[in-house]
DNA sequence: ATAATATGAACAAACGATTGAGCAGAATAT
DNA sequence: ATATTCTGCTCAATCGTTTGTTCATATTAT
């Protein structure tokens, strides 16, 4: 039962109008008196008084709201993203609405409907990524979004990205330079366009350095641990293993570590790896990790602005923003043979 | 402009009460025939209706929201906690604002104000904990309010914790009985609860065994990674440095880590630690880490069933559940001089 | 002294949904 | 044939704000 407008213009024997238009700070532009104005405002304190955003947003049709649809906020990638995303967006006076798809796109549909009919005024997406015409009815009512990790080709709309397909040609390229042939990708969910950008950023640095591709050694099938330690795993134990495994998400490079090390096989002596995600941790596993960096912090930043300015001016300029990723290397990669 | 229910109202020929009757599926308890309902639905269904919730809301005073209040989103411990936390809220029909205060108290209440004003129906807080003044207004409107991970002597209100103390207790309990005597502490805020029980579990394990607390080793400050590491830094260069670190959360924990390495130094070897919050990579650092792990799910799935319950029942009742914490000894701690 | 303008504030509709009360007409009872 | 009860719906108020319009009263001009 906090204050109301009401109870405000009760006690100070005013108007509601007037009250409102005293709290708002239009004293001025509607021409009330000083003393009215001083009056109005010493009460609203004593009542603590804080406007009910709930009538608010229904009448000015603008809620302060804004949704972030995640695949997984236990992914440290995501919850440093999200981290940047709702810093900023208080700071710019929004706050966050936050939905876990869990990399489930039935989920990711019922969540966008939810927020939606919460109000919000923009949307944040970081997609499942395999479907997307369930976006089709926001492109066209020119609702702001913003796409950020995960793009759609056939959809015109705001994105946010990082360069995929360069991020994986730079550390597969890395490995071949260490001598390696044999080298697999554990790959994220197929069809997403983060695994398949990597995927050919995989099979353009073999191809340049005229390594046969071996469908073999093209696995995987989620971002998830899971799938990292299952087809580890496999790969350990196929004939003609592979000398490195590049792992396309943290999440699967932490199962690869836990299939690794429960073969009681070392990294890089036994097996090499580069990861994609620079997690907190990397540099203090067993082996420190060599991975390809994403600019975390960036990428929320400029996916916050965007929506923001989509907001404000009310114009959605579809366009692709897209980050250079950046290999760090550590030491999980071993010389082989040739190595320099 | 999505469809409101006077749109379906106009275009079924029947009026507002009418449609919001059926649509909230009240149709025979207001006697609403049966040719009506259909064509009522099916004009719904036609316009892709979904109820305003921003003036369901303001009418109901209820909007189906609740507030997360989080230290740090992108520690991983409150990371998976938040992921439980939404998943099983959005099960329950709720969906998540979620504030992150970077341990701020001032952010904290800024944050509070926020979302009150935004009408949500409760609120889970894990707060900075140094303070609890803000929340006197909440506990007197029996707000549904849980404290989650910390909580306040001098407030009455439902928390979920875990037992710090027997976590610390135990974690150096296991240091001491592998032969170490100097122990040091990278404890985290002062003056929340996590910090002091774990303080309080430190010190107590050490006095059961007779040995002296020395003041020198009881320092840090906060729970972030460079408190652990600049504390870490020190602790190596002090005259007689101690042979065994607890570090009090896993970023304290991976601050720790980096000065360590940077000294050249193996773990356990070299230096033994525990640290708290078993995190997923701890299995695999450099030395498999021994942890006191806390039961994140649980936490997270206790707090939302909680809140539910109040906000439906509308009682709040104070209680305190305890939850215990497990020590997982991997292999941070080396086996000292009468070791057995 | 009368007309014109300024000043300060109140009225009322609207945002979209919910709900108790009311009101026709049809069906049944007397 | 009249009174009563059902049926099936509509009316109108309400939730807390915002805002264009109106309307007194006071001030200035003529």
């Amino acid at each position: 039962m906090p204050a109301t407008i009401k109870d405000i213009a009760h006690q100070a024997g005013v108007s509601l109008s007037t009250v409102s238009r005293v709290v708002n700070g239009k004293a001025l532009r509607y021409r009330i008196s000083k003393d009215t104005e001083a009056k109005i405002m010493q009460v609203a304190k004593e009542l603590h008084y804080s406007p009910n955003q709930l009538a608010r947003g229904l009448r000015l049709k603008k809620t302060l709201l804004i949704g972030l649809v995640i695949p997984d906020i236990s992914n440290p990638f995501f919850a440093h993203i999200t981290k940047r995303i709702q810093n900023l967006a208080h700071q710019k006076g929004y706050s966050l609405i936050v939905c876990d798809t869990d990399e489930n796109l039935d989920l990711e549909i019922e969540h966008i409907d939810l927020l939606m009919s919460k109000g919000i005024d923009g949307l944040i997406l970081m997609p499942v990524g395999q479907e997307s015409k369930h976006l089709a009815p926001l492109i066209e009512r020119n609702f702001p979004l913003v796409l950020l990790d995960r793009c759609f080709e056939e959809i015109e709309s705001i994105s946010v990205l990082v360069d995929d397909y360069q991020g994986a040609f730079d550390a597969v390229s890395h490995i071949i330079e260490r001598g390696h042939r044999r080298i697999a990708i554990i790959q994220g969910l197929p069809g997403t366009s983060t695994s398949s950008n990597r995927l050919r950023g995989y099979k353009d640095a073999l191809l340049q350095k005229n390594i046969e591709i071996d469908a073999d050694l093209i696995v995987g099938s989620d971002f998830r641990a899971e799938n990292g330690y299952i087809e580890t795993k496999i790969l350990l134990h196929v004939r003609n293993r592979p000398t490195a495994l590049f792992t396309t998400s943290d999440l699967i490079t932490l199962g690869a570590l836990k299939a690794i090390d429960e073969e009681n096989l070392a990294i890089p002596d036994d097996m090499s790896l580069v990861a994609f995600d620079d997690i907190d941790f990397a540099p203090y596993l067993s082996s420190p990790l060599t991975t390809v960096s994403q600019p975390k912090m960036i990428m929320g930043e400029i996916a916050v602005k965007m929506l923001i300015d989509a907001i404000i001016t009310h114009r959605v300029s579809a366009q692709k923003i897209v980050l250079k990723p950046q290999l760090i290397v550590r030491n999980s990669v071993r010389r082989l043979g040739d190595g320099r």
